[in-house]
DNA sequence: ATTCGGACGGCC
DNA sequence: GCCGTCCGAATT
């Protein structure tokens, strides 16, 4: 890497008379994809005195002042006539290689331009703040004794990796328990402190600001406040670039962050972790889209580092790593997970009840719910975690209750109002040519959704008047409850923290959840609920979980037996089955109608692709679903590319959408 | 002969 | 994307 200070370490040492003339390769901040490739620059004799591989120049290019970043500086160039740079915006090292080479691999994995993924690498600069000379952070004392990690089997082996600077990979499954085998963000604590102790550099990635906070504060109490930087887009950006700074500066060894931390531009990174990688956050919604869990896959393997993705829940994707050998697991067989954790049950939801009286909402509630709220209401808190209503679109069978799958490709099926009553659409092949039949039962009812909860407040409220009734949801969030009895209803994701841990859980509506139309439904659904596990007491303190819905329902099972991998491995072979990511490609790809067609005809010499739609989405913009299997993903994404660079060299009008993989189609 | 404009090629 | 250039058509 190039020292920033040092501008004479050129290729070919020290600048003299006669010497060929200085050249920058620059990324230009352009997202044409037909333009995403460096363009060289002429550097003059005086500009050479500050530029650096990886600082920010501003250049003409196409006539226009453009800002860019200098890739690598070189004395020759294939080239013909070049223009010299406009200037050397600082001689500040932004973008050292190992990011640069990070973001291309990012790009091309997604069919996007490297200018793009820049953007979400690379804050945006700060000049009083990177004028202001900072005060490095303290470095990170020691962190003591690993504490959480070291409870599960593999954990030692892990740390002892990272402790000798090498780069293993691993999938860590906390027990969904409040207390130290529950401790995702200690165990994240114990495996950077193993990477400092080895003097390698750590990026722990969170998925929301909730997280970070609970991150940092364990991080400031093993290795004291200001030895680590946060980054975050919430820091505004005076903050977030001196943040950048420190790390890239090599003062900072330890960043915490959301989502774009991922690209945190640490030198000798040891190890990259992330937290909770089937929450969406994880997942860009910018162009093209990256999702952390990939890009921190792709950043362990090119720098040499370790790999963390830890979570209560376990994604396809990470069974997919897991079932390669890619990452070993680190957890506890299901008995001893049991019996760390709390006691699941199931109520049977009353829901029968329910269809032929929507009004009879005291029906909603089994008498099981009441039981545990009054048991666990003897000894604190007790949270009630109510879905949102307003999963409308969703449709199942009536006889077994499977959501509703195309029979083409088996994605799930949305219900529509139509003229004559409810049509079935599904969202890559487009409305359903004949009638609807289950292939699980053969049955041709439909059942169409429940609507929300809002009640259940009122209703606790009425069963527990003498108890103290805690609503949070996203809109209101609530961020902590302490260890006085409460009932505590919240939406998924907006669940208090409990100072001392929820006597007991009650999950509502399982169903309602599981019925959701999306691919990922019950993978989410089980995620959440083992959210909620998380902050409930162990069963040897009394904690207990109740879970209302379909008893039979695989992610409910799951659940009791807390037994996320197993879960993970079935949603993997279903996956396989209906030939979904990962165990396929999936190339969608928007615009109107005549590009569209373009990207399918394109993808057409891909081994092994098959085309879905196009299916009208409205506005004139048609969506096209290509699918092939991983072997050709690289050649299928790069086909897409291809074609969206033909497009734009030549011009053509209509802009179109290329996602790859997305986490949701919609 | 001169000016204007729209399409197209190239962008270092 | 934006600019520059090249060509034909409209204008003097």
């Amino acid at each position: 890497m190039t020292d920033a200070t040092s501008p004479s370490v050129l290729p070919g040492g020290e600048a003299s008379e006669g010497d060929p003339p200085l050249v920058a390769e620059v990324a230009v901040d352009v997202s044409l994809p037909h333009l995403d490739r460096p363009f060289d620059y002429l550097v003059t004799p005086q500009q050479a005195e500050e530029v650096a591989v990886g600082c920010r120049v501003r250049v003409r290019f196409a006539g226009k002042l453009r800002d860019g970043f200098v890739l690598a500086l070189k004395r020759d160039s294939e080239a013909g006539k070049l223009r010299p740079l406009e200037r050397v915006i600082s001689g500040e090292v932004v973008l050292a290689a190992p990011i640069a080479r990070l973001a291309r691999q990012v790009a091309d994995h997604y069919g996007g331009t490297l200018a793009d993924v820049l953007r979400l690498a690379v804050p945006g600069r700060h000049a009083a703040t990177e004028k202001a000379s900072r005060a490095a952070p303290a470095a990170p004392a020691s962190a003591g004794e690993a504490g959480v990690l070291p409870r599960f089997a593999e954990g030692d082996a892990f740390l002892a990796g990272l402790a000798g600077g090498r780069p293993v990979r691993a999938s860590w499954s906390p027990v969904p328990v409040f207390g130290p085998d529950g401790d995702w963000a200690g165990g994240l604590v114990d495996a950077a402190a193993a990477t400092l102790a080895a003097g390698r550099a750590a990026v722990l990635v969170v998925p929301d600001a909730e997280a970070l906070a609970r991150l940092e504060a364990r991080c400031a109490a093993s290795f004291g406040a200001g030895s680590f930087v946060t980054l975050t887009a919430e820091l505004g950006p005076a903050a977030r670039y001196r943040h950048f700074l420190a790390a890239a500066r090599g003062q900072a060894r330890l960043v915490l962050g959301t989502r774009a931390a991922v690209y945190a531009p640490v030198a000798d990174l040891g190890l990259i972790a992330v937290f909770d990688d089937g929450n969406d956050s994880l997942a860009e919604p910018r162009a093209p889209y990256p999702h952390v869990r990939e890009v921190a896959s792709l950043r362990a393997s090119g720098e040499h580092a370790g790999l963390l993705l830890a979570g209560y829940g376990r994604t396809a994707e990470v069974q997919a790593l897991v079932e390669k050998g890619w990452v070993v697991p680190i957890g506890l067989p299901p008995a001893e997970m049991r019996r760390r954790g709390p006691v699941v049950r199931v109520a049977a939801d009353t829901e029968r009840a329910l269809d032929r009286d929507p009004d009879a909402r005291v029906a909603r509630l089994p008498h099981d719910v009441f039981a545990t709220l009054r048991a666990g209401l003897a000894s604190g808190p007790v949270l009630v975690q109510v879905p949102r209503a307003g999963y409308v679109s969703s449709v199942a069978c009536q006889g077994c209750r499977e959501p509703a799958r195309c029979p083409r490709c088996r994605t799930p099926l949305r219900g529509e109002r139509g003229a004559s009553g409810l049509a079935l659409v599904c969202r890559l092949c487009g409305p359903l040519p004949g009638p609807w039949r289950c292939p699980e039962c053969g049955d041709t009812r439909l059942r169409a959704p429940r609507v929300g909860v809002t009640r259940t407040a009122e209703e606790l409220g009425r069963a527990f008047p003498q108890t103290r009734v805690v609503q949070s949801w996203s809109g209101h969030p609530v961020a902590e409850v302490d260890a006085e009895p409460a009932i505590v209803l919240a939406t998924p994701g907006a669940e208090p923290e409990p100072t001392h841990g929820y006597a007991a859980a009650v999950l509502l509506d399982a169903t309602l959840l599981l019925e959701r139309p999306e691919l990922r439904a019950a993978e989410e659904a089980l995620r959440r609920w083992l959210a909620a596990c998380a902050r409930v007491r162990p069963a040897s303190e009394g904690g207990a979980v109740l879970i209302v819905g379909e008893t039979h329902a695989r992610a409910v099972q799951a659940l009791v037996r807390l037994d996320a991998a197993g879960f993970a491995e079935r949603e993997l072979a279903g996956r396989r089955e209906a030939s979904f990511p990962p165990a396929s490609k999936l190339v969608v790809v928007e615009g109107p109608a005549d590009a569209v067609a373009g990207f399918a005809e394109a993808s057409g010499p891909v081994e092994g692709v098959e085309t879905f739609g196009p299916l009208e989405l409205g506005d004139d913009v048609v969506r096209v679903t290509l699918r092939g299997p991983t072997s050709s993903g690289p050649a299928l994404v790069a086909a897409a590319k291809a074609e969206a660079s033909r497009r734009s060299a030549r011009k053509l009008p209509g802009s179109v959408r290329v996602r790859v993989d997305p986490q949701v189609i919609d």
